[in-house]
RNA sequence: UGGGGAGUCGCCAAGCGGCAAGGCUCCGGACUUUGGAUCCGGCAUUCGUAGGUUCGAAUCCUACCUCCCCAGCCA
């Protein structure tokens, strides 16, 4: 990842203008204010290793991580790995790497849950001595059975009341591996008639004959996720954690087992995830469309990943403005993906060095130009930013122009070049169509122009006007390249929530990735790397693709241009 | 039909008893060597519904409606 993001988020940061509190930072300035936790704010971004980070994820990570640069505090890097048959090293390092490039700093606190398994197998005694905790030789099946329904309590299992002696034996066997998987749990005595199904007694452990990928063969029983995560973020003296939504009800749960426990407690808070139209977000689904090949991989820049958002040429700070910009509420709702775009294309157009680039090129020639005459012209690198400076832009006889910017019979609104219409060659000349060239069936293969040469620099003396200022490239000069057009991967707005009987992959569209491979652009790009950013003028944003060698560059499209003409021909 | 949440403009989202912020989208218009950017202007007499309290309610009370989450030895 051939990546320097200068920019990182600062407390000052993203917006300072916003006076109005959302709810969580409420509840921290009045923890503050009544000295809860002695001023203190300390988060953690909390994700189980078993899959890449997402748009859902970057909320969480903006939100911890920001929460800590905004009160002073800290924020660690905690990975739940709890679970050792879904998790694997390859998703911790992705994760890092993301979170790295979100703009974001764990300094030295990166945890694991796995670093606690052995202070949380002390508790687990604890709780066993307390006689709140028991093994129960019940199956799967039959724990189902005896937690109830959600109208009806649960009953207590025959193993309830084992005595304290035997079930310390019995969790000392499970440690040591005596039993086969999923033989035996241990489980908290709480309360089988809860209305709260959470504190029916929930597993604490079970048994799982599975190499972890940081503890190795060590354990043989693993914590469950609602046994680690509380005493986790207790143990690391987070004052707030922030999760989402589906734990709200695990809530007294963790600090039934914090209260017993007597240890530090955290002030758990929840806010509604990040859902975002035309997008599919959960993990499933997410691994099937790479397992199954929709896309090329878990970085294809048609995920919503954040190393699809990073290849498809979203720049981190655009993502911490969006996810800014939604908010922080309780209430479940879904952005337009318009949005997320709107703050894509407000940075790039204040970064972006803008290009000239034909994407499907229509050769013109200027008859009246002479044969083998080259000009350079100077162009502006970034109108928004002066420092940017210019390039020059080599001018010649035969050019390629968009093939959009042509049109044979063109209807009213249509501004750019036709028979016997004049436009501007951006930076150029004026030139002016005066016949076309068409195939046997047809098609226009050619435009022959007049270029008026007292128009130099892209003004007529006489102070005639033209209507429309159409980007061009030299065609001797011009630089072959690949270029990967994106549509979003799904034909329907809501992925999600689709008819009886259908999946979502039953919605992928099958124009997601359009692959053309003779776009032509101006010769100053052939020098770009991997990740570079670039505004192709008049069409959109564009990023230098990983893919790209030294005998061939690729990119991806990032976004495209408000396009008002395409609303003109759209609404006709 | 248990428990936990949520309902304010097409989409996010402020509002915390004094008379509906803001952003996105959309629609006008200005400007323009990117039909980009920028700039101006428009866009909820109404806050899920129905009652009630109050001089006054999106904000308080009551009832109802709708949506989301929970019955993994997943997280």
């Amino acid at each position: 990842m051939a990546e320097t993001e200068l920019e990182k988020p600062s407390a000052a940061g993203t917006d300072a203008s916003s006076p109005r509190l959302d709810f969580i930072r409420e509840l921290i300035e009045e923890h503050n204010r009544i000295g809860r936790f002695g001023q203190r704010v300390h988060t953690r971004f909390p994700p189980e290793p078993n899959g890449y980070l997402h748009l859902g994820h970057a909320k969480s990570i903006c939100l911890n991580f920001g929460l800590a640069l905004e009160y002073g505090g800290k924020a660690n890097m905690r990975f739940d790995d709890t679970n050792p048959v879904k998790e694997e090293q390859e998703y911790v390092d992705n994760i890092l790497a993301d979170v790295r490039w979100l703009g974001f700093d764990w300094e030295d606190r990166l945890f694991y849950a796995s670093d606690y398994f052995d202070q949380l197998y002390q508790w687990a005694i604890q709780l066993i001595k307390m006689g709140k905790a028991y093994v129960d030789d019940l199956t799967a099946d039959q724990i189902r059975e005896y937690r109830g329904t959600l109208t009806q309590p649960g009953k207590d299992s025959p193993f309830r009341n084992r005595s304290v002696e035997e079930n310390l034996a019995l969790f000392e066997q499970m440690k040591n591996g005596d039993f086969p998987d999923g033989s035996r749990v241990l489980r908290a005595r709480i309360d089988m008639a809860s209305p709260n199904i959470n504190l029916r007694d929930p597993v604490l452990y079970r048994i799982l004959h599975a190499e972890h990928h940081r503890t190795g063969d060590k354990w043989c029983i693993y914590p469950m996720y609602d046994w680690a995560h509380g005493q986790s973020d207790s143990l690391e003296g987070i004052t707030h954690s922030i999760c989402t939504l589906e734990f709200e009800d695990h809530r007294p749960l963790y600090e039934w087992f914090i209260d017993t426990l007597g240890i530090h407690k955290p002030q758990q808070i929840e806010f509604a995830r990040l859902n975002l139209t035309r997008t599919v977000m959960s993990k499933r689904k997410l691994i099937k469309l790479v397992q199954d090949n929709y896309v090329r991989g878990w970085d294809d820049p048609r995920m919503p990943t954040i190393s699809g958002a990073r290849r498809r040429g979203y720049p981190p700070a655009a993502i911490r403005e969006f996810v800014s910009a939604t908010g922080v509420a309780k209430s479940n709702g879904t952005v337009e993906y318009a949005m997320l775009e709107y703050y894509i294309r407000q940075d790039l157009n204040k970064t972006s060095p803008r290009v000239m680039a034909v994407i499907k090129p229509l050769k013109v020639v200027i008859t009246n130009y002479p044969e083998g005459q080259v000009e350079e012209f100077d162009a502006v690198n970034n109108p928004e930013d002066p420092s940017a400076g210019t390039r020059k832009v080599p001018f010649s006889k035969v050019l390629y122009i968009e093939q959009d910017d042509f049109m044979e019979n063109p209807p009213n609104k249509f501004f750019r070049l036709a028979p016997g219409r004049e436009v501007r060659l951006r930076y150029a000349y004026f030139i002016k169509c005066e016949n076309v060239v068409k195939d046997a069936d047809g098609n226009v293969t050619e435009v022959h122009c007049t270029y008026d040469p007292t128009t130099r620099g892209g003004d007529a003396p006489d102070g005639r006007k033209v209507k429309a200022t159409i980007h061009w490239v030299s065609a001797a000069h011009a630089v072959q390249s690949e270029v990967r057009l994106y549509e979003s991967l799904y034909t329907v707005e809501n992925p999600n929530d689709l008819p009886e009987g259908k999946e979502f992959t039953d919605f992928i569209n099958p124009n997601s990735l359009q692959v053309v491979s003779n776009a032509q652009v101006e010769p100053s790009l052939k020098t770009a790397q991997a990740g570079q950013r670039f505004q192709f003028e008049r069409l959109g944003y564009y990023c230098v693709d990983p893919d790209t060698t030294t005998s061939q560059l690729v990119f991806n499209r990032t976004v495209t241009l408000k396009d008002e003409w395409a609303k003109v021909q759209k609404n006709g």
